[in-house]
RNA sequence: GGGUAGAUGCCCGAGUGGCCAAUGGGAACAGACUGUAAAUCUGUCGGCGAGAGCCUACGUAGGUUCGAAUCCUACUCUACCCA
């Protein structure tokens, strides 16, 4: 590939390049680059959202360049202010170091193990004294950090900004002199942060960063960006049914950035197919949903999730096989079980007195017959073999 | 250091002695409709209970009262203004 092919490979699911020039420069050099990627560990799974980025470091590692993962145990402490309008709260050491186990995983379903370098930032930025973070806070000024637009518009609004956000750039940007990084990939929303980081490299003298920022995915609600606490999210791990489903319920006008974001397919053949009158947007939909779950379980499972879900969505059947589940111990009571009870313990609703709603609401079948008598309650060899319905999605096969 | 305002259910936000498990909106969930979605309409939306009902909740701890989210006291926390 030419470095032109190269650059233009790149700039797929890219909104901004600082600078293209620069990266031609790097990538003309010849040697492979370090590609640095901050990992927030807040989060216990890799969304979509998220995969957008690690799916470009993995283009970088293709092309032979080296991904520089910096887990951000110690920034995961102040939480990054970006996006936020209020003040996250800080997070503990366990429960850092539990999400990092569990991201650190999924993370290998897309990186190449081989290219990939983790670090963590508490390495160099836990050992810092007072002193060299005030040395370090010197080379930069409150004008120039309350550039940024949320703190701009905190300050507006006249919302706390605590001292310990403001550092948080700082932090970032030196994660990038640390790790010497030639090229950090974002989302949009790190614009700021990657920036500091160009100016810091400078500052100590290094070559400054590239920086490449991709647009921020919008999440299956079809409004805010996908992130955990919205609970708007596709997780990578997620099984193919639900990462399937989930695909199917976002709005259709957002299928043509999950395609270019979250899939491989060309985009001029995605044009064709969204323009193309004869095609039932559902069943681009269902195109996109096999390309995700397709990347993440294979194809096979994809054709599986693609089938369960025109029989149980479309065709309102019951699935052929649902998930088999024993009848827990904690639902029977005096030999006889109340279904309310079953769909609680087996995690189907969040109480029974949810789960009795649903069941006033004709949710709730077993062998597709609904249940709507409260009091109903059954011995274990009558619910042997049937198949528990809670609302459209989820099917459970009953073992006594 | 001085002053002011405030802390209510997932979020926003009403309530200012009994009619309050707490108006309203949003979110969420379910039902109908459908092309999957969206939109729309309907219902649900603290816990336990088949139900009657019981329990727990309005920053924390006490108090007044037959009765408190509402009044009093102390405390904690937050924001803003002045220095």
């Amino acid at each position: 590939m030419t470095i032109d092919e190269q650059i233009k490979h790149l700039r797929r699911g890219t909104t901004e390049i600082i600078s293209e020039e620069d990266l031609k420069k790097k990538l003309s050099s010849g040697k492979p680059l370090r590609v640095k990627l901050g990992v927030d560990p807040t989060v216990a799974h890799v969304t979509l959202g998220w995969a957008v980025v690690l799916r470009k470091l993995r283009d970088f590692q293709r092309l032979g360049h080296t991904a520089v993962l910096i887990i951000g145990d110690f920034t995961a402490m102040i939480g990054d202010p970006s996006g936020k309008s209020k003040t996250r709260p800080q997070l503990s050491r366990e429960d850092v170091m539990r999400n990092v186990e569990a991201v650190s995983k999924q993370v290998y379903k897309i990186l190449d193990p081989e290219k990939t370098e983790i670090t963590y930032n508490g390495d160099w930025l836990g050992k810092m004294t007072f002193e060299d973070v005030i040395r370090l806070s010197s080379r930069y000024t409150v004008a120039r950090i309350l550039e940024r637009d949320d703190f701009t518009k905190r300050l507006k609004e006249q919302r706390p900004i605590s001292m310990h956000e403001i550092l948080y750039p700082l932090c970032q940007g030196y994660d990038s002199v640390a790790v010497r990084s030639d090229v950090e990939l974002g989302g949009n929303d790190q614009k700021f942060n990657n920036l500091v980081g160009r100016n810091l490299m400078e500052q100590y003298g290094m070559e400054a960063q590239v920086v490449m920022l991709s647009p921020l995915l919008i999440g299956t609600d079809g409004k805010e960006k996908m992130s955990q606490s919205l609970g708007n999210f596709i997780s990578i791990v997620d099984t193919p049914n639900d990462m399937y489903g989930k695909t199917m319920s976002i709005p259709d006008e957002l299928m043509e950035n999950w395609f270019e974001l979250c899939t491989d397919v060309p985009m001029d053949e995605v044009h064709a197919l969204l323009k193309n009158p004869e095609v039932n947007p559902r069943d681009v939909k269902r195109r996109l949903a096999m390309e995700i779950v397709t990347l993440y379980h294979g194809a096979e499972e994809a054709k599986a999730a693609d089938d369960f879900f025109i029989q149980t969505f479309s065709q309102r059947k019951q699935p052929v096989e649902a998930e088999g589940v024993a009848i827990p111990a904690e639902a029977i009571s005096e030999g006889a079980i109340g279904l309310a009870q079953l769909i609680t313990t087996l995690g189907l609703a969040a109480s029974n007195g949810k789960a009795k709603d649903l069941m006033k609401a004709g949710s709730v079948a077993l062998d597709g017959e609904k249940v709507t008598d409260l009091a109903a309650r059954f011995s274990p060899a009558e619910l042997d073999g049937k198949v528990l319905r809670v609302g459209k999605h989820q099917f459970r096969k009953l073992k006594a």
